[in-house]
DNA sequence: TACCATACATACGTGCATGTACGTATCTGC
DNA sequence: GCAGATACGTACATGCACGTATGTATGGTA
């Protein structure tokens, strides 16, 4: 019966402390999560977070240093996750184009989540301050700003996106004009795809991209 | 002297308190639609929204009942003013695509100024709350969609748009890929009028736009 | 000039959310 | 089983910003 010690994740009848210890600490990030994405940094009142996530503040404060750390962890969370799944889908296509049309696809599919807004979110909320979860949120960001005008000027140079504004410009507008499409519809499957791809097709210049 | 009853609006010498009133009601004004677009509303600090009008939160309070209505009074002044600036812009165009390509390149232009971000962070800070503020800006944004649906629906009976998802869907894509890509592009002139226009213009699923 | 209303500044009270200190229960090594 | 650590709950203290009450000066009016 005590033999709980390691692979027992969900088998094991007496869960170990680490155990316990990741599950209230996913189940705290999860409703933190939730709660940026809703009512952002701010307004996010961390009994509530608790309450929602079955604790009280004391376990959030034994699990985050403060709601600094918390809104960071939050944030690294979501990064890795969006990495996964969405950079990925990216990754594995042929050509520039390709990639840029999957990415705000997949960004589209990611966002159906409640998830989705917290990076913006947070990003509006803390732009032009010097605050380490904005400075965190804007590396971020640009990062994907970064793969993008990559993706464009490869594209430029075979000859697959017309030439226009500085690279870095259009980077900038797809990704906000891709956030901002998927934001406004909500995550309305299953139009949010063609839409997302729509946008960033329209600010790289291209026509209109297959329905499919 | 004394004849400063009327109409003596910048050249009276002795300012009526009537236009000093005005005057600080414009500063406070301003200054609370800079600190919403900057701050959002929950960390906007009303002294030092009065601090930066050149006045104290006395004033603010003489003006304004409380923070609420003052957020309320800032919203109603940008709408009035894009109604003006941009509405009017793309009320005298022929045809609906014109219409909404010059409401994306007007909205672009508007935005060059600070205000721009006010509705945007407002809106997601309220989303899903029923907080009045929250309740006023979605009423305003509702009425930009629903122009927007209307000019779809015009450009697809006359077949200038092509069919494709609800009209009311892509009209939400397309306010929000123009909010997105105007915001991420911060007033990059000149760049933004074109590339607000193609972003609208790929929602929609039209061929690349004219780059005048 | 005397009086009142208005514009604005100052001072105070209050609520709410964060962070911390402390208490309690459950788990692990000996 | 027992001592230590770990996970979590409870209670208290602090700060900050809002809203209000009060004071003061300036403009309008008889």
């Amino acid at each position: 019966m005590t033999s709980s010690t390691a692979g027992a994740a969900s088998s094991g009848r007496r869960p170990t402390q680490a155990e316990r210890s990741a599950r209230s600490r996913s189940a705290l990030l999860e409703a933190a999560a939730r709660g940026l994405s809703r009512y952002g940094y701010a307004n996010l009142v961390l009994e509530q977070v608790a309450r929602e996530a079955g604790y009280t503040r004391g376990a959030l404060y034994h699990q985050f240093k403060d709601k600094e750390e918390l809104a960071l962890a939050v944030i690294e969370w979501v990064d890795e996750t969006w990495r996964r799944e969405v950079g990925g889908l990216a990754d594995q296509q042929p050509d520039p184009v390709a990639a840029l049309l999957a990415l705000a696809r997949g960004h589209a599919v990611f966002c159906r989540r409640d998830v989705a807004r917290v990076v913006m979110a947070l990003r509006l909320e803390f732009s032009g301050q010097d605050h380490p979860v904005g400075g965190e949120v804007e590396r971020i960001s640009e990062t994907g700003v970064k793969r993008c005008t990559r993706l464009i000027n490869a594209g430029r140079r075979d000859g697959s996106i017309p030439p226009g504004p500085p690279a870095r410009a259009v980077a900038l507008a797809c990704m906000g004009a891709l956030e901002g499409a998927v934001i406004a519809l909500a995550g309305q499957a299953p139009h949010d795809e063609l839409l997302a791809a729509r946008a960033v097709a329209g600010v790289l210049g291209l026509d209109s991209p297959p329905a499919a």
